[in-house]
DNA sequence: TAAGATTGTGGGTAGATGTGGGTAACTCCC
DNA sequence: GGGAGTTACCCACATCTACCCACAATCTTA
């Protein structure tokens, strides 16, 4: 069932094909409303890992960047990172996506993958680096992370 | 006899098949406000259970979530975390819902399975694990039930 | 107390879903 | 302009899941 719109929990194992397809998870292509026309804007994530936006989300944050000003060097950087690697993409009849090479090279992708809602996104990860990178940053800073779920009650 | 909607309290053995379905006590089904459409949330609890919420309460968690920044490895690492987990589920005609099976296996479950009440949301126990967990907890900490003890009137 | 309703548990099946591969159209370069 | 490489679309099929029906045990009510 679809709970919200544009909206994705949830963590899902599939195969990465060898033409770089992926499958979008049937019950996050039943999330995207109508006016994604079936797209999805793809672009490296912050982590080892490539994020997916719906084609709305990534429109808002167009504009956010838009706004950013160039003379700062960290939103010129920001903006470069971002922007420079996003691809829009909309998902073939069995509900794929062709992933480039360069993207699949930066998050180190391999057969088995790893696709997790993140509410507003999506992420898709190598299995072993997320556990890598999960691990290393609740080491680095496990108050700031305890600090946070107070503020969320769960 | 309902009390208040979406309160959850009491204590059910129940069987898990060979299908991953449980059943929902009758009670706990009556509580669910119509909003919720028939539907929860399912996810991993933070002792060795599944923490089972209202459709409705978890939107609020959701609603928390969308408003932190991916900028924060801090905020990824907990986005990622909580919804990771996190499957809506409707249940059927008979009143089950079905868990996956890394759900079953995170919180240890074989067929014998309790469910508790836990007032806004539920769990789900082994109830071997559940002795255990309890038994650990009271005797590494005994002074923490004094201090819970004057935020709370029993 | 007896009949009916509710509840918990088991299993079958049609349709949805994930994955692999073929082919025509298109692009780019020589 | 022709050929090699790439992309997008199509079909096929094994697997899985949501939905359905069945039934025994328990509870409710007249």
């Amino acid at each position: 069932m679809t709970l919200t719109k544009n909206t994705f929990i949830g963590e899902y194992a599939y195969a990465l094909d060898s033409k770089g397809r992926i499958n979008i998870p049937a019950k996050f292509r039943q999330a995207l409303s109508k006016n994604n026309k079936n797209t999805f804007v793809i672009t490296k994530g912050m982590d080892a890992c490539i994020w997916v936006y719906p084609l709305i989300q990534w429109l808002e944050i167009e504009t956010s960047l838009r706004n950013l000003s160039s003379l700062s060097k960290i939103h010129r950087t920001f903006v470069r990172n971002t922007a420079r690697y996003a691809t829009p993409s909309t998902y073939d009849k069995q509900g794929r996506i062709t992933l480039s090479p360069s993207l699949i090279e930066y998050s180190g992708l391999d057969k088995d993958v790893l696709i997790i809602g993140m509410v507003n996104k999506m992420e898709i990860w190598n299995p072993s680096h997320l556990d890598k990178t999960d691990k290393e940053t609740i080491k680095i800073d496990p108050t700031a992370y305890d600090e946070l779920a107070e503020k969320i009650t769960l």
